[in-house]
RNA sequence: GUGAGCGUAGCUCAACUGGUCAGAGCGCUGGACUGUGGCUCCAGAGGUUGGGGGUUCAAGUCCCCUCGCUCACCCCA
């Protein structure tokens, strides 16, 4: 078929098959913040494009090259939002939420937009899960937060999922940090690659980060040689806490994070079946964020997790059997079969039948293909007798039924 | 943004160096079995071979452009 129209570059059609496997995750997704008392919060598509320079990062690649971003007709510069801590923190303020206790616990599925390259795993539309916590500066939270996607995905049945931490510190410690590496940087600089030259002038941690130069970056300074006594003391203690947890982690002196609001722990949540894109999630603390945005000097700490790649990581399960099919013969019978399946769905009963007049034959193998449990047939003589005929499609056999709604429910279900 | 690979029926894929190559399997529809599924057999529907241009007597097959997909880089979820 030629169709004209076709989805956009990045963008994609989640198909009834892979969608209940989706409903299924938010499911859960739901109950586990429930359980560990977040609640949800919904934000808008779209924000003030100044929002996200000003909070994810002049510097970072997701605002320099990735977002989406356009003007009004009243000649304001909006973006789809690329990530959910901005809006969150914004909404957050805004509605003065920290009226209402110390402590904001909030939870989001929300769809981000970046223009980046697709490949497996990474689409320019996709929907991130997130959790943000606001108000604790304990590394009890941090792993509070750690601990709840772990139980996530315990509870959806995802394995070997890694977690990989490090801490680069909040922003005075991070001064000395930044200084002994452009230090060290600078003999290597020759030998790094383009990019990392210029990362080493704008965003010197970020050369860590990068994966063609990771052996040679080796013997590095390591951030969390150089944490204040707060920051290090946090650390010691989030690190000691994840064990008592029993969740296992990977402390990577490399990880640094493509954000620039965090400070303190920051961690990833990786998994080996993804390819390239192996990243479940990842999150961190930002303690700075909230008073750089007009608010009160205000501790968090969050994470996020893509949809999109935790549903590649779910085992499809089997379709659910329909209880019953009703086949019909003839036009009288289908709409006598059509009033007794509309009474049955009412009732809750789950029941198909075919109401484009197809032969018996197809309509039996259809049912079959759906692997209905109970057929039951209705023709003109099962209308004069008022009986159908219900067959038990695993034995064949067939017994004759009273066309009552609820004989029949009760006989089937 | 960079690189590589690839675009043939709804799906998975065939078609030697350009010459009945427009096919198969699955799926779909119908029939054999005039009111009974799963197995088998038969038949049918479905494609301007992503689009455009060029080379040629002749192009899915070669060349150019374009669009798209996939994977990787980058970055991240």
């Amino acid at each position: 078929m030629d169709v004209k129209v076709k989805k956009i570059r990045g963008t994609r059609d989640i198909l009834p098959e892979e969608a209940s496997l989706w409903s299924e995750v938010e499911g859960k997704i739901r109950e586990v913040c429930r359980v560990y008392g977040f609640g949800e919060i919904r934000v808008p598509t779209f924000e003030e494009t100044s929002l996200f320079i000003k909070t994810t990062g002049e510097t970072t690649d997701i605002v320099e090259k990735q977002m989406y971003t356009f003007e009004d007709k009243g000649g304001r510069s909006l973006t789809l939002k690329p990530e959910g801590t901005p809006s969150v923190v914004r909404a957050y303020l805004e509605n003065a939420l920290f009226q209402r206790g110390k402590k904001t616990k909030l939870f989001y599925i929300e769809r981000m937009f970046r223009q980046e390259r697709p490949q497996k795993g990474r689409y320019r539309e996709f929907t991130q899960f997130g959790v943000e916590l606001i108000g604790s500066k304990s590394p009890l939270s941090d792993a509070e937060i750690i601990s709840l996607a772990f139980t996530l995905f315990e509870k959806i049945g995802v394995k070997d999922i890694t977690l990989r931490i490090n801490s680069i510190g909040c922003f005075r410690c991070r001064g000395p940090f930044r200084d002994a590496l452009k230090e060290y940087l600078k003999s290597k600089l020759p030998e790094l690659c383009p990019d990392c030259k210029r990362r080493f002038e704008r965003n010197p941690l970020r050369v860590l980060d990068c994966k063609e130069d990771k052996e040679k970056l080796k013997d590095a300074p390591r951030s969390t040689d150089y944490l204040c006594d707060n920051c290090k003391k946090h650390w010691k203690r989030l690190i000691s806490v994840l064990e008592k947890l029993k969740i296992p982690f990977l402390v990577d002196h490399m990880l640094v994070r493509g954000l620039d609001y965090y400070t303190g722990p920051v961690f990833e949540f990786v998994s080996g079946k993804l390819g390239a894109q192996d990243a479940v999630g990842g999150g961190g603390r930002y303690d700075e964020l909230i008073e750089s945005m007009g608010g009160e000097p205000t501790p968090a700490t969050g994470f996020a997790i893509g949809l999109d790649r935790l549903v590649m990581l779910v085992e499809k399960k089997k379709e659910e059997r329909i209880p019953l099919w009703i086949v019909n013969i003839g036009e009288e019978a289908e709409e006598a079969g059509f009033l007794l399946m509309e009474k049955l769905r009412r009732m809750g009963v789950r029941v198909e039948m075919d109401l484009t007049g197809r032969s018996l034959k197809a309509q039996f193998r259809e049912a079959d293909k759906r692997n209905a449990k109970y057929v039951l047939v209705i023709g003109e003589d099962e209308i004069r007798k008022n009986k159908g005929k219900l067959k038990d499609m695993e034995t064949g056999k067939e017994e004759e039924i009273e066309l009552d709604e609820e004989k029949i429910k009760e006989r089937v279900c």
